[in-house]
Parts: structure tokens; C-alpha cells; sequence
DNA sequence: TGCTTTTTCTAACAACTGTTCGTAAGAGCT
DNA sequence: AGCTCTTACGAACAGTTGTTAGAAAAAGCA
């Protein structure tokens, strides 16, 4: 059995961090805090992780494995154009945003204080998602789907505008998610102007 | 004399502190981090602010001003067509993130520190500029310039686009602070796609 | 030069940080 | 029932936090 009791209530306990760090910040996080939201106090959650970092390091990480599992999905997925790939791929981001948040939060701001050995390997996971996107853009350029903007200019405009969903998206708005993701990918790829 | 030596060593401490910030954080900066990078101890540094929690105050009031500033003055120009107002704000956008990186920086992801009666203050600064800035939209969707998007999504696909600038723009790198901004407004007016 | 005011430092404060230890309470099993 | 193993807790740790008080040094000025 993988989903024991014990991995369940830690899932939880992340869960309830993920929330906590993108509201006040990772450092403006105590454990104190955060037991209190869980429902323990702070000496017993020792008993599901090994220590503050270790929460960090399970949020960016499972997060980041998503984003990259993604990419490789739309990268092999035969597909008629580029500008179909970008646009699924957009449309999953927007999608993870809208199911995981907080953790997606989480890992877009408090990265920065992963410890070490893990700063690395996050920064370098993210680079190499950041490269296999903006291939596909150049791509995209190079086959005459797209106009010529430099790819980095276009990649980064896509995952910053596709960033503020996690800070805006609330269920129960009056616009649903799938009108959301529509504008998005319209605004993107065909721009504001008419 | 307004810039009184006391005033401009005052502004040096900011100004390290907006770095700081932006690099670790606002609650990850402490005082003798600050003080370090100033080149005091950090009791003698309270000789030009009251508490570590002004400085983000003065920091954040500081940028608010400026974008409020800049709206109006787009707001009152008379422009030919509301195209060419967005087009105007992103541009003046994109230069404040080139030339005052660190403080806006601070004042995108550490305003929630802000204690109390400033945090309502700078919310609703920015709820009002954003207001602002979406009656342009509307305006110009009425007028037949733009797509018929919801103007929110508009809105914050266009605020988030030009945020990351902060995060990327060094100045020396391969692309001009010129062909960076035409190539952000491009992506955003008329979209990716050719 | 001496006097005054401003600037800087050292030392210390109370509060809070993440984490550990030993123990008590609980759950599961026979 | 008694025994074992897991989970939870209170207390305490060493270190750091923002900030203050008082003394020392520097600067400005007569």
C-alpha cells in the first residue's frame, strides 16, 4: 500500500504549508504557524517530515516533475502545428494553476530558499523546461507560424501572463475556468489588438 | 535644501534594501544583513528610519506613486486612439522595471508585509490604478480597437507579461532595452501568431 | 582651541526561530 | 487483559530577530 495513513496526513501537512508560504511567505512561515492550521502542535509534525526545508523541497519538486512531464507529453505528441503545441501547452499550465495553486505559488516565489544541493537541481530542472519551450517557439518562427520575436521575449511573456492566474482564479468567480483559459490563449496568440 | 546629506544616506539605505529584498526577501533580509551591505552596524542605520517596516513602507509608496503618476498622465493625454494609450502604459511599464528593478520588485512581492494601516492604503492604490488601466481597455473594446476579451484577463495578462522584465532584464545582455520593449508590446497588441 | 550636535558603536533586551528529547497518551493486536 | 509500536506533547535548546540605551567618536562651528 503506497497511500498509507502516514503518507496522507503528510500530504496534508504540505497542503497546508503550500497555502501558508503563498499567503505569507516562506520565511514569514513558522512551524508554529503551520501547526496550528494543521491541527497538531509544532514538535509532532517531526514525526511526518524531516524539517522545514524538507516541506520546501517536496513542494517545488513535485510541482517542477509536473511541468516537465507536461512539456515532454506536448513535445511528443504529434501534432499538426506549433502554434497548436504552444497552445496546449499554455492551456495546461493554466489548468495546473487553476488544480494546485498554492503549490504552483509556492513554486514560482519560494524557491529561492531551497537549500542547497536542491537550489541547484531546481534551477536547473527549470532551465532546461524553459529550453525545451522556447525550442518550440523558435520552431514555431522558423517554420513562418510565428512572427519574429525573440524567443525568450515571447517565452517569458507567455509563463509570467500565465502566471497570474494562481494570484487571481478563485472557483466561484464570474468567470469560469474555461472562459479564462480562452481569453488567455486569445490574447497570447492573437493579441489584444483587432 | 531638500537633499540634505541625511536624506541622501537615507536613500542609499533604501536603495541597498530593495536589493536585498528582492534578492532574499523581506523577511529573509535582516537588519545586520542590511546593515552589512550599507556599511554600518545595524543600531546606527536607525539614525535615518524609524523601523525595518518604514523601509518597505517608503519603498512601496514610493513605486505606487509612480505608476498611479503614470497612468494619469496617459489618462489626460490626448492620444489618437486607445491602442495607442495601452500601448504608451506598457512601454512606460517596461522602462520602470528596466531603471528601478529592485524597488518594484519589492513593491510586486513583499507588499503583503506592509503592517496595517499601509497594506488597506497600498491595496487599494492598486486596485484603484488597475481600475484605471482596465477602463482603458473597456473603452477601447467599445470603440472596436480590441478583441472582445473579458478586460480583467486583458488587464493582468498585460501587467504579469511586463512584470518578469524585473526579473530577467540585465543590463548588458545580448537584447537592448529598446528591442525588448517592441517586441513585448508586439507580443501583446497582435499576438504570437503571424 | 573648546563646546555642541550629530553620527556610530557596543551591549543588551525580549521575543521568536527550527528542532530535539523524554515522556505520556493512544492504537493495534493477541 | 497486557504488551508493543506509533503518535502527540510540553519543555527546553541554541541561535536569530528587530530594536533600544548609553557611551564613544566624529563633525560642525565659535
Amino acid at each position: 500500500m503506497l497511500t498509507t495513513k502516514k503518507t496522507i496526513r503528510r500530504q496534508f501537512i504540505l497542503d497546508e504549508a503550500a497555502k501558508l508560504f503563498k499567503e505569507k511567505g516562506y520565511g514569514g512561515t513558522s512551524m508554529r504557524d503551520l501547526a496550528g492550521n494543521v491541527g497538531l502542535e509544532a514538535a509532532s509534525m517531526y514525526n511526518y517530515i524531516k524539517s522545514k526545508d524538507e516541506i520546501l523541497e517536496l513542494i517545488c519538486q513535485r510541482i517542477a516533475g509536473i511541468y516537465i512531464s507536461q512539456l515532454a507529453e506536448i513535445e511528443q505528441t504529434p501534432q499538426a502545428t506549433y502554434a497548436a503545441k504552444v497552445e496546449a501547452l499554455i492551456r495546461l499550465h493554466i489548468r495546473l494553476m487553476v488544480e494546485e495553486g498554492p503549490a504552483v505559488s509556492v513554486a514560482n516565489h519560494d524557491w529561492k530558499y531551497l537549500p542547497e544541493p536542491q537550489l541547484t537541481a531546481f534551477k536547473q530542472a527549470r532551465k532546461s523546461y524553459e529550453q525545451g519551450f522556447a525550442r518550440l517557439i523558435e520552431q514555431g518562427v522558423a517554420a513562418g507560424e510565428f512572427q519574429a520575436l525573440h524567443p525568450s521575449v515571447a517565452l517569458f511573456t507567455i509563463l509570467s501572463a500565465v502566471r497570474w492566474v494562481e494570484l487571481w482564479y478563485r472557483p466561484g468567480r464570474e468567470l469560469s475556468a474555461e472562459e479564462l483559459e480562452n481569453d488567455i490563449v486569445a490574447m497570447l496568440l492573437s493579441g489584444l489588438a483587432k
